[in-house]
DNA sequence: GCGACAG
DNA sequence: ATCTTGTCGC
């Protein structure tokens, strides 16, 4: 159920983006980070770039009048010579594949409604609802949560596991909406995980995801959205770290630090497995302490990853690669 | 110029 | 995460 409530809010959100483009005016360039401030969030350029080079109707949607913010001429599917070509019609001018005049025919005068800006409202009101302190249920069971990819079709794998072994496990294929945008990942994986959570009889007492908890700039990863919307114990485990201080280098000899963000500890950086070069990044979700999450991953760390992130990982990945193969 | 940017 | 049209801050 809450799965189509997030999808209400994201589904369109390309439709809304492409529409954002066609706004530049005939003979006018924009650049891929005025789009994403267009969108609400200059963290998203990346996806400006990504999701115009989908672009579904080229010319109708004017993507060749997107280019670098220093007037860089940036990039294009259909091959650069064409890009150069579309604009030179255009009367925009490129001196060495820089935008001849670039500041006077730039536009980035955008109408939106910033749709970035109000996902990022939601978290901050998800967010108050999250308690990073223990809750004493006992854990006899963990579930850990991962997402393969094949373009938006996504292959959600949840494996279950108690006393070091694997229960069970369950993978469901499902697309999802919302591009890729950092800090903002839970509105593309929370449907799906939402949908193969409806698919399991018995919840395990607590769900380690792929991504953060509150190790988030406001307080609500993927983990954590998760813990607070199921009410459910949660720890994110992500593989880089998306904000917060390390308070000292890992080595394999101090393999643990805290991470703190402003004043407070939001979780740990553990390097763990054998010959691993770069931590792991453990804080709550929901429900449990940063303390507990840390203890709890290290328990179930025979590798770099905790063992049911691990093997939902494996798992959805094969499943993944089944599928594609055939279909071709 | 290099590295950071959850997945 | 794939598969490749970025931006910012140091």
């Amino acid at each position: 159920m809450t799965a189509e409530k997030i999808n209400k809010r994201v589904r369109y959100f390309r439709d809304e983006f492409y529409e954002l483009v066609q706004q530049i005016p005939y003979g006018r360039v924009s650049t891929y980070g005025a789009l994403a401030r267009a969108l609400g969030d200059v963290r998203a350029s990346r996806t400006v770039g990504k999701l115009l080079n989908e672009n579904p109707r080229p010319i109708e949607v004017p993507c060749h009048r997107v280019v670098m913010s220093q007037g860089e001429l940036g990039g294009f599917g259909l091959g650069l010579e064409m890009k150069r070509e579309l604009l030179a019609n255009e009367g925009i001018s490129l001196v060495n594949d820089m935008v001849f005049d670039f500041h006077s025919i730039l536009y980035t005068d955008f109408e939106s409604d910033e749709p970035l800006k109000f996902l990022r409202e939601e978290q901050r009101s998800l967010a108050r609802c999250v308690r990073a302190e223990d809750d004493h249920t006992p854990l006899e069971t963990v579930g850990g949560l991962d997402v393969a990819y094949h373009g938006d079709t996504g292959y959600a794998t949840l494996s279950v596991w108690s006393e070091g072994k694997e229960l069970r496990s369950t993978t469901i294929r499902g697309v999802a909406h919302m591009p890729y945008i950092p800090t903002y990942l839970s509105f593309r994986e929370m449907p799906l995980l939402l949908e193969l959570l409806e698919e399991v009889d018995r919840m395990p007492d607590m769900l380690m995801v792929d991504g953060n908890g509150i190790m988030h700039p406001r307080g609500l990863g993927l983990a954590s959205h998760l813990g607070v919307v199921l009410d459910i114990p949660t720890i994110g485990v992500a593989k880089s770290m998306l904000c917060g201080r390390l308070e000292h280098e890992v080595t394999p000899h101090d393999p643990v630090s805290p991470v703190t963000l402003g004043d407070t500890t939001v979780g740990y950086a553990l390097l763990s497995g054998s010959r691993t070069k770069k931590p792991i990044y453990i804080s709550p979700g929901h429900r449990v302490s940063p303390e507990l999450a840390l203890e709890t991953v290290m328990r179930y760390c025979s590798y770099k990853l905790p063992e049911p992130v691990r093997q939902a990982h494996i798992t959805s990945t094969k499943k993944r690669n089944e599928e594609r193969c055939l279909n071709g």
